[in-house]
DNA sequence: CGGTATTTTCGAGTCAAGCTCAATAAGGAC
DNA sequence: GTCCTTATTGAGCTTGACTCGAAAATACCG
């Protein structure tokens, strides 16, 4: 049972390293096997104890998956923030496009554990838990964008949840796309394009792109005026004639 | 067995008849109770036979599953062909707009089958039949976007893979956030900005801009009326002088 | 330390569900 | 009707998650 109130220092310990144990070997079993390839047998021989000892660290073995996915994407949502933390430059894209490697290089190499999450999804009920757990996750996401809108970089009318799903749903399913079409050993080399794209598209869609109208319009403006300019000089011309 | 040389007609029709049923009932207890809550008692039940009798028409209960989702993914690509075929305007942009619609109802109503598709994928190994007919499924997008591309009104240069798992990733995750977020027997509600989104985003970032290209010529016009007016100034002084 | 209470571990046994197979029924050819 | 091929069946086999009573380990107390 998880929650008793006197516990001496060691025994807590004691079984919190127990718990750790566990938890790593159904970690192992589970990404090697999948949910229903895993054998319970198997996860308490790499974990060294009795099979019904697990049970009374985890009510089944859907909880065990679930806290093994909860500590997965703990991890992630750390990994993220980190990242994010570590780029300097304030500027949305340039954030973003960390942001984005991060996540598609992530979702390529734990792309067992991110199918595991959604196979949950069906056969068990309890995956409310989960959910808060991706809902973090993708909170990451949510904070960039909505400061890039705070700096005047991103549309003030743009959705968010809805840039959320351009943005995770895309690479999601780009990195699918990228385990299925080649399974040689370095798959980093389709993944810069992946990002380049996002960023691309998101530059297009969401960002007030101030550089361009101005530029443009500032460029027809000077052609104009020198055009109003000429047409004056030859309007002097006509006058001097007789 | 599936093979075999001599039927007699009736006989044929007989098999295919029980089939079918079989397929129809594992349909339904499939979609109500995910494919581990799925009994085989209960769709041998709901089929009217004998529990040893579908093993004579499918190995075992992932084939039984892969059959059903074969089926279903066949009618979606058929489904989605005469959405493609009912519109008549030839503008990508308004086919794709039809494209997103049914893509993203379908997906929400059918959300049962989409989860088990990717279920199936975790915890069995024949998946590429199945991913054939997804390959099938999202051709259809390909098509239009080749198309659009031959028109001239995508970029030369997009991407088609790229753009594919924008389309498709963005749209699928959008139909999870709008299944979480309203659990309301309306979803329609939400569905519309969705694709108003996708065509925007594709507007902005593969079509080429039209728009923006009017407004080019805008200017170019202006400026190009005042070249004309010099011109008659030029043609008028030049009469003038002797 | 000895004795007792509590907690923790264990693995043999239970149960449920996918699947097999020997027996049986149903068709069809003559 | 008889014989042969094919189709159907459900009683069992097997496997794997989970239970439970008992034993081992640990903590507590005089």
């Amino acid at each position: 049972m998880a929650s008793k109130p006197a516990f001496s220092e060691t025994r807590r310990a004691r079984l919190e390293r127990k718990e750790a144990l566990i938890l790593e070997a159904a970690r192992s079993v589970f990404v090697t096997a999948g949910f229903d390839g895993a054998r319970m047998s198997e996860i308490a021989r790499r974990a060294e104890i009795g099979e019904g000892t697990i049970y009374s660290y985890y009510e089944s073995k859907a909880e065990l998956m679930l806290a093994v996915l909860q500590q997965f994407w703990d991890g992630l949502t750390r990994e993220a923030e980190a990242v994010m933390a570590s780029v300097e430059a304030p500027d949305f894209l340039v954030r973003l496009e960390a942001l984005a490697r991060y996540h598609l290089a992530t979702v390529i190499r734990n792309a067992d554990f991110i199918n595991l999450t959604f196979a949950l999804r069906r056969t068990n009920s309890e995956v409310s838990v989960s959910r808060d757990h991706l809902r973090q996750y993708v909170a990451v996401f949510d904070r960039l964008f909505l400061r890039g809108q705070d700096r005047g970089e991103l549309r003030q009318d743009a959705v968010l949840w809805q840039a959320r799903d351009v943005f995770y749903g895309a690479l999601e399913y780009s990195a699918r796309s990228i385990e299925v079409t080649m399974d040689s050993p370095r798959p980093d080399r389709e993944q810069q394009p992946v990002v380049d794209q996002m960023v691309a598209l998101f530059r297009a869609h969401y960002a007030i792109d101030r550089a361009t109208a101005r530029t443009e319009s500032h460029a027809a403006n000077r052609v104009e005026r020198k055009l109003d300019q000429l047409s004056d000089q030859l309007a002097a011309l006509e006058k001097r004639l007789p």
